[in-house]
DNA sequence: AGCGAGATGAAACTCAGTTTCATTGACGGT
DNA sequence: ACCGTCAATGAAACTGAGTTTCATCTCGCT
């Protein structure tokens, strides 16, 4: 190894630092003033670098904001992947949502803030829905391992990580319409079991 | 009325003139350079109208594309509308995309090349799923109305609507990969029975 | 014929995002 | 301690999307 103290690089801490300290003043910024009148000159002014450092680290200004979901999204990826192999399929795939919701439930003013401000602005909202279709593929794949299938043959895995995302979203919204106060957790349990009997209603008509 | 002939004034259908043809202009030209390499500029000039006026018309680039998904909309609805009361609701649900699925049978390669381009440029992508969620949105309006409920306490319909797209797009993007070549309703169906299968899986292990 | 309004074109403007280049300062090796 | 390398930064010019303003034109009505 060339770095014989073992400690991390100070270049790389410093990207680090700077990385998220970008990411923090615009979100505060972007809840003060609003997405669309907040300009990246002035984030870059108020985190003290230059308009060209933000898009080095950001290549939207969307993604300044984004950048959060996406850091969720390896948590959910390793929740997926220690499930019980003797579960079935979709009930893992609602089990792995467990510790995304309950990090949502220990911030909960700052993540309602910050879903309300994606769901206000349109170009946040359309970008924010184009990664979690990212988040879909990683699932879906994810899904396809564990139940030893190939997803381009078998539509199972997609179906599965696109009804139970589906359904995550639902609940959310369902959650921050109630302002948090309802138990995000027994929303999405709420939201399983109901789509269950309606498919079960099909299935008797059949 | 201030229109004796009852016919449809000239502005008017001027209006609609001009807006389908700078959106199959635009069309056209992206397929052929590519989304981003197509300037505003561009498109106005081809269609031979200025700038301000493809802007008159559409709020951004992206909705040049996105237009007809619109129009698709509408017939959803009113297919969503006209089932059978006694229908269960995913069912009627699932039925209300058949205009939609045999509109795409019919202009299958100029859909295919239209949905690929989408996929392959980030911004459509991105708005494109931002006009779902008003497809979405207005499912579970519809969905409630026949279920006779209010969607802001139960989620049902909301959950329907959100599961039933999810369905259909992971149905959508199977079909494209096998170049259009097998029944888009088939997979449809098979979707939703595997995931009816799914949720009997978990039911079962309760 | 003439008036009012909707539709257009032209031009200037803001800002996001890209590209290029010069400068700085941390790091490894001498 | 010194030096060459290279990653990180800042500055500046550029493209193109989207907005705003204003002048012009032409359709539809009186």
């Amino acid at each position: 190894m060339s770095n014989p103290t073992g400690l991390t690089p100070l270049r790389e801490r410093l990207r680090t630092t700077v990385r998220s300290d970008l990411a923090r003043v615009a979100v505060e910024m972007f809840l003060e003033h609003g997405f669309d009148t907040t300009t990246v000159d002035a984030i870059a002014a108020a985190a003290g670098v230059s308009r060209s450092t933000f898009f080095r680290y950001f290549p939207t200004k969307e993604d300044a904001v984004l950048a959060q979901i996406e850091a969720r999204g390896e948590q959910f990826r390793e929740a997926a992947l220690v499930r019980a192999a003797d579960e079935p399929p979709l009930l893992a795939a609602r089990n792995a949502l467990t510790p995304l919701i309950e990090d949502m439930g220990r911030n909960r003013e700052r993540s309602i803030a910050v879903i309300r401000l994606i769901e206000q602005t349109p170009s946040l909202r359309a970008r924010r829905i184009d990664k979690q279709h990212v988040l879909r593929a990683m699932l879906t794949e994810v899904m396809a391992s564990r139940m030893a299938t190939d997803p381009a043959n078998d539509l199972r895995p997609a179906l599965i990580a696109g009804v139970t995302l589906s359904m995550f979203d639902t609940a959310q919204t369902a959650w921050l319409k109630a302002g948090g106060e309802a138990s995000l957790s027994d929303l999405v349990d709420e939201a399983f079991a109901t789509i269950g009997r309606e498919f079960a209603a099909v299935n008797a008509q059949a």
